[in-house]
RNA sequence: CGCGGAGUAGAGCAGUCCGGUAGCUCGUCGGGCUCAUAACCCGGAGGUCGCAGGUUCAAAUCCUGCCUCCGCAACCA
């Protein structure tokens, strides 16, 4: 029977299109996925959409759709993109699907009945503009981390998962199974940050939304994402359905390729979902890297985001593919620029592996009529390339193992460079010339297709496209020599070939003439989306009061010069400055978040405007009482809004 | 002292766990070849391995301190 092998990407939040980024995950799960698919495995390749939660409840309303109906559009898109990208998922889980929604509900349930699963109440900050709600931390000087705004402290009825239960077992795992956190790195990451200064338990419920699975005892509460969204990846399968064969036979899942900003998710709350469920863990998650762009995180708002869509078009999905695993070392972050992704194809796919292919079928068209037929005899190079084949073929198996795609495929470019060289060496012109020479000439092109051959069956996982072209056109039908097995034995092509020349395979692009328009075009996209946020903007003010206020809303505002008397560093915070600012006769201390541009010495003495009638604030420990007015341009920068005159007289309002 | 990652030729990275002549790709300069996609092959130049100490016969690698950049801090892949 042969060895199962299931892996897993994360469930992608369908609250957007998908960027390079998702594509980059999915890539990567992929070729495992295909890898272990020609290594005789029985593979199962889940990828799916995490559909609900109140983001997603909200952006529908405002486009006036359902919740549904707004998923599914994106959805049809992700799985349009997965087609482009030739991803072979064997599953497309989404949460809505009835399988998981049931499966859920009965987790759920389980875990209640168990008592891992309690009702208690969650004590947060509610921002009512954004209707959201934040815990402490994710405050930003204790506002809303949205908008901006005050927040309220509220307090809901929900319930909460036991994973304070779980924390010992849990470090126990990870601390025997090196490998279940890979790479190391990030269990480094998650025992030190999180699992040592302690779990608290999670809550696993909300009131405030409706766009979820309601707890099926206790109707108004939903199941939050945890539950919802991690349970996918076994409610996929059948568990908990009056179906689990494929349950039973596929988990525990062998790997689970998430970002790394989800590794604490799938390391920690899941896994303790799992042992209260009784169930083995994944036997390992990977947490990747993330695509650098621009020198910094991709994001809407610097307009950087890179659409796969575009690249494939442009440059064919071979292309992007294997510039995502070889240029990025798995598991850790990777810069991707339109220079190195052209440079990438030109040197290494255009003039390395196109090239081989087509000098080789040149030569066997030229000198043979495209019919090859060797014999024995053997050139002194012979022996090396051969054995760099059979190594080769062993480290990319050990780099494979270790999901190390891009040491991989360089592993195989140093082949396809040996085989260049390889031609430099025997001549095979300089053979042509002598009939003599015929059967040397015949044996050195055949050493060629062989390894050509051989490359191509490796490739594969990385590539959909291009190994398919080279069997083509070497003429390779018969399917065992497309096997992985095949390439243990050097010499199973036959001895006597032809060859159909082709188009080329990889054509060279002139990166200046690139460069310059993919620069035009991402101008373009920067304007479109910095105007469509624009108008988004101006939509949401309109919906609430048009942006006009009156005067006397004005009025209410109470902002006075101050000037600053002293002003130091908070230990502890990176942003907030402590300031003591007299204003009139009274002094204050106000906080300011702004010591990346004012040091406390440029402050002293500033002439500043404050907000005078502002709700005081704990902040750091101490009350905030006010707030001191800066402008903000396009790159974050602040500017403090002082008076103009130098030698104006603090204490006065502004009107 | 909140946590983590990074700092190595012009660029991008490997090497650091397990000290021992500093490696790869691209670029650049020179040479070779002409089967091939102005490609391929060979060679050269270019690095005080972030800084400062320490351990050692020997440090990019181990230890201590510091500087800079990036990310995270309850879900942005």
């Amino acid at each position: 029977m042969k060895e199962k092998f299931y892996i897993t990407t994360p469930i992608y939040y369908p609250s957007d299109k998908l960027h390079i980024g998702h594509s980059y995950c999915t890539v990567c799960t992929d070729t495992m996925a295909r890898y272990k698919r020609l290594r005789g495995y029985d593979v199962k390749f889940l990828t799916g959409t995490d559909e609900h939660g109140q983001k997603i409840e909200r952006i529908a309303t405002a486009q006036g759709v359902t919740p549904k109906a707004y998923v599914d559009n994106i959805v049809c898109g992700i799985k349009e993109l997965w087609h482009d990208l030739d991803i072979s998922y064997d599953q497309f889980i989404r949460t809505t699907d009835e399988i998981h929604v049931n499966g859920v509900k009965k987790i759920f349930k389980t875990l209640y009945d168990k008592g891992d699963i309690y009702k208690s109440v969650y004590e947060g900050w509610y921002c009512t503009p954004c209707e959201t709600f934040f815990t402490e931390h994710q405050l930003v000087n204790g506002k809303c981390p949205d908008c901006g705004r005050d927040v309220e402290k509220v307090k809901e009825e929900s319930y909460f998962f036991r994973l304070s239960k779980y924390q010992d077992r849990l470090i126990k795992h990870i601390e025997e199974n090196p490998d279940f956190i890979s790479p190391q790195t990030r269990q480094n990451e998650m025992i030190s940050n999180f699992l040592k200064p302690g779990l608290d338990d999670l809550c696993v419920s909300r009131t405030s939304f409706k766009w979820g699975i309601p707890v099926d005892f206790d109707p108004g509460h939903i199941v939050y994402v945890w539950v919802d969204a991690l349970s996918n990846y076994i409610t996929a399968l059948g568990y908990g359905s009056e179906n689990d064969s494929e349950f039973k036979k596929y988990w525990p899942a062998d790997v689970q390729v998430v970002g790394k900003e989800i590794v604490r998710f799938h390391t920690i709350i899941w896994p303790a979902m799992l042992m209260a469920l009784d169930l083995p863990l994944p036997k390992q998650v990977f947490g990747h890297g993330w695509l650098i762009i621009d020198g910094g995180k991709m994001s809407k708002s610097k307009g950087n985001v890179v659409d796969p869509k575009v690249l494939v078009e442009k440059y064919g999905l071979d292309a992007i593919r294997y510039f995502l695993l070889r240029e990025i070392a798995f598991g850790q972050d990777g810069n991707f620029t339109n220079e190195a992704l052209i440079q990438r194809i030109n040197s290494d796919l255009a003039n390395d592996l196109g090239n081989l292919v087509s000098r080789t079928t040149g030569m066997i068209d030229k000198y043979f009529g495209g019919r090859l037929i060797s014999g024995q005899s053997e050139t002194e190079f012979d022996a090396e390339l051969k054995a760099l084949t059979a190594s080769t073929v062993s480290k990319v198996e050990a780099y494979m193992d270790k999901m190390m795609f891009s040491d991989a495929l360089s592993e195989i470019w140093t082949l396809i460079r040996r085989t260049n060289k390889y031609i430099d060496e025997t001549r095979p012109w300089v053979l042509a010339k002598e009939d003599s020479n015929k059967e040397i000439l015949a044996n050195v092109l055949y050493n060629i297709g062989e390894v050509l051959r051989i490359v191509s069956i490796m490739l594969q996982p990385f590539m959909p496209n291009a190994p398919k072209e080279i069997f083509r056109q070497l003429n390779i039908k018969d399917s065992t020599l497309k096997e992985w097995d095949s390439i243990k034995t050097f010499g199973l092509m036959p001895k006597n070939f032809s060859v159909l020349k082709g188009e080329v395979i990889f054509p060279r692009i002139d990166m200046k003439k690139e460069l310059a328009e993919l620069e035009e075009a991402t101008k373009k996209a920067r304007a479109e989306s910095i105007a469509a946020k624009t108008a988004e903007a101006e939509k949401e003010h309109e919906d609430t009061n048009d942006g006009i206020i009156t005067i006397d809303d004005f009025a209410k505002l109470k902002l006075k010069v101050g000037v600053v008397l002293a002003s130091e560093k908070v230990e502890k915070s990176k942003k907030l400055l402590r300031n003591q600012v007299k204003i009139g006769d009274e002094i204050r201390v106000i906080f300011s978040g702004i010591s990346k541009f004012y040091s406390p010495e440029d402050m002293i003495g500033k002439k500043v405007i404050v907000v005078a009638n502002l709700a005081p604030r704990q902040m750091m420990g101490e009350t905030s009482c006010g707030m001191i007015l800066a402008a903000e341009d396009s790159n974050g920068d602040l500017s403090l809004i002082t008076t103009d005159k130098p030698d104006f007289e603090p204490g006065g309002e502004v009107k």
